[in-house]
DNA sequence: CTTTCTCAAGAAATCGGTTTCAAGCATATT
DNA sequence: AATATGCTTGAAACCGATTTCTTGAGAAAG
């Protein structure tokens, strides 16, 4: 019953009494093949179970059926539902997904470009490596391009020069809602915490927010654009600390992500600041995170769905060669929970 | 500059004036060569920056250096740590990673274990498909021995009468440690929350538990077993409804893991009992997310790293042909943070 | 009844590596 | 000087599929 020994096309093709052509023709439907040979073949194949080799059929047709995909950590909630869903979609294409974790290491990041290269994986989505650095340098540009000139490469960052297609949210609409519905809330004093200043999202949201103030009349306040050191609950936490200091805290607060969120919230309740009632809290990225908390987060949402679809088919499309557009942008909505209220008239 | 073509090792090794077969003892290390074919050999392979195609080394070698993993779904923390420390041992003896989510559905499991076969993985991971099901058919276990008999199967939970190797936490130490630290905080009135009745790691946990009251000498009340219904928040949430049914609450509430503690968290706070001054709760698994509540979290804690060490060996070992020892147990730790406390003597 | 067309199916080449086998050359041994 | 020993190296087989090319049988056409 058990079959212990690796079988192949010609195995099977000996004891069909046909040629190994023919169960390979059997195997890909690419031809005709005699009813009676057929139903004898896929017996066969379906009583021992067999499935042909992929790194055999992969050699031949040069073509691997995996898609490379790197992330910083796939801890991030954010991360793992991107993989998840593009997973869905490519899975439905006959495509097995390969990840690895770049830690936010460049060197390991080089090193799983070569390593998926190696491995001849027919496309590489590179979703928060280095690709949405600012200061991320020439090497790194050249590196993915040199690959991108053999596979597709979709990133879901900038990446000034290279040669790759891009996914992207579109920060400056995902900051537009956020904004339109903490002004229309009443707020005024609004804070901005959390990210870096060498990453692409982060530059772009802070850029929408000064604009949106200023559409809005509200003077834009550098002290409350406060950078955070990481994208964690720590960095929300420091980032509050900073606000603490000030004269007078902000009403509102839009947080970079989900995490910074939970950091600054965990900082107002250790002073007995309550959220929504003495201050507002909103963030970006709406994971699962934003359903923990209590009061549960009010969060920008991707569709996560349309993102992996948007992502897999760009890589799908470029592996077969047909024309896909350079950049495609991702809209966003706004989940309400319980962490935003209106402006008390006491000011 | 761009190598476009796609180079093997004949075309190196026509370039250097030598056989292919010199260029692959250079590539494999596997003999001697001159060390001026050699110099000349790397040279020009670092020149044009040749990788050798690791499907044609793969079909040559019957090794594929990838390793498969099955989880039941990478958004929980649980499995992404689980996947990433998996990931830094296995990269560090030279294999990728190939991950397929079965999110509960034992069909996706089913086709995905097949895939991996397909591919040719040298040993496949799974850690929460319906390896720990009580209730698990037996096709399923057929399923996987059918492939375990060619390829090493590493799983995670128990699954009776399977070839695999087996790598598990030892779910009664952790109760252990758990029950031990909530008795000597004089606690009596304990809960334990979540899970469910056709996994084994809750039913393991929930056997401990009982054991330990009665070593204890404290009655074992059936209405503090509340069973939940999935492993989230929601959950949690749930399940602390059944015990405010109760007409008397538990001082300390043991959740089966970090999210149905923050569920019940969640309830507890809306119903302004508070954390840990009425109630103590701990949990399992010491995700990311014990980090995030405020309080944050006392949890369980495996050493993720010391799983993945673990799990990664045994499939390298087995893959080598290795003794591998069939069952191995994983020992935990308490992180004590901030949920729970000593028990007021007014009870 | 012969010629042409169609189509199933086998032989053999190919994908790009690794590895066995044998040859060839230089050096060591007696 | 003759034989034994040790290395480097190339030729060729092999891993397991796909695919092109070719053959041959049977059907259709004349």
């Amino acid at each position: 019953m058990a079959v212990k020994k690796n079988l192949t096309i010609y195995d099977i093709a000996q004891e069909a009494g046909v040629s190994p052509a023919t169960v390979s023709r059997v195997l890909t439907g690419s031809a005709r093949v005699s009813k009676a040979k057929k139903e004898r073949i896929e017996a066969l194949i379906k009583r021992y179970d067999f499935k042909p080799n992929a790194l055999a059929r992969g050699l031949s047709e040069t073509k691997s059926n995996i898609i490379g995909m790197i992330v910083a950590d796939i801890r991030n909630p954010f991360y793992a539902t991107v993989f998840l869903e593009c997973e869905k979609v490519a899975s439905r294409y006959g495509y097995t997904l390969m990840v690895c974790n770049t830690l936010g290491e460049p060197e390991l990041e080089d090193i799983y470009l070569e390593k998926m290269y190696e491995q001849r994986v027919d496309a590489i989505i590179n979703v928060g490596g280095r690709v949405d650095d600012l200061v991320s340098n020439i090497d790194f540009v050249d590196h993915v391009n040199r690959i991108a000139n053999v596979i597709p490469v979709i990133i879901t960052g900038k990446l000034d020069g290279s040669d790759c297609y891009r996914v992207n949210i579109d920060q400056m609409q995902a900051m537009e809602i956020v904004m339109e519905y903490i002004i229309s809330l009443g707020h005024k004093d609004i804070a901005l915490i959390g990210g870096r200043d060498n990453v692409q999202s982060t530059v772009d949201k802070r850029s929408r927010y000064k604009q949106l103030l200023k559409r809005y009349g509200i003077n834009v306040r550098n002290e409350f654009i406060v950078e955070g050191k990481r994208y964690d609950d720590e960095s929300g936490y420091e980032c509050m600390q900073k606000l603490f200091a000030l004269e007078k805290l902000p009403t509102a607060i839009i947080a970079i992500n989900d995490f910074t969120a939970v950091g600054a919230m965990r900082a107002l309740t250790e002073r007995g600041i309550s959220v929504p009632e003495d201050v507002s809290i909103v963030s970006f990225d709406n994971t699962f995170i934003a359903e923990v908390t209590s009061p549960k987060l009010t969060s920008v949402s991707y569709s996560y769905e349309n993102f992996g679809e948007k992502i897999v088919h760009a890589a799908l499309g470029a592996i077969r060669g047909e024309e896909v557009p350079r950049i495609q942008l991702i809209q966003s909505e706004l989940v309400i929970r319980g962490s935003c209220a209106k402006l008390n008239i006491e000011e």
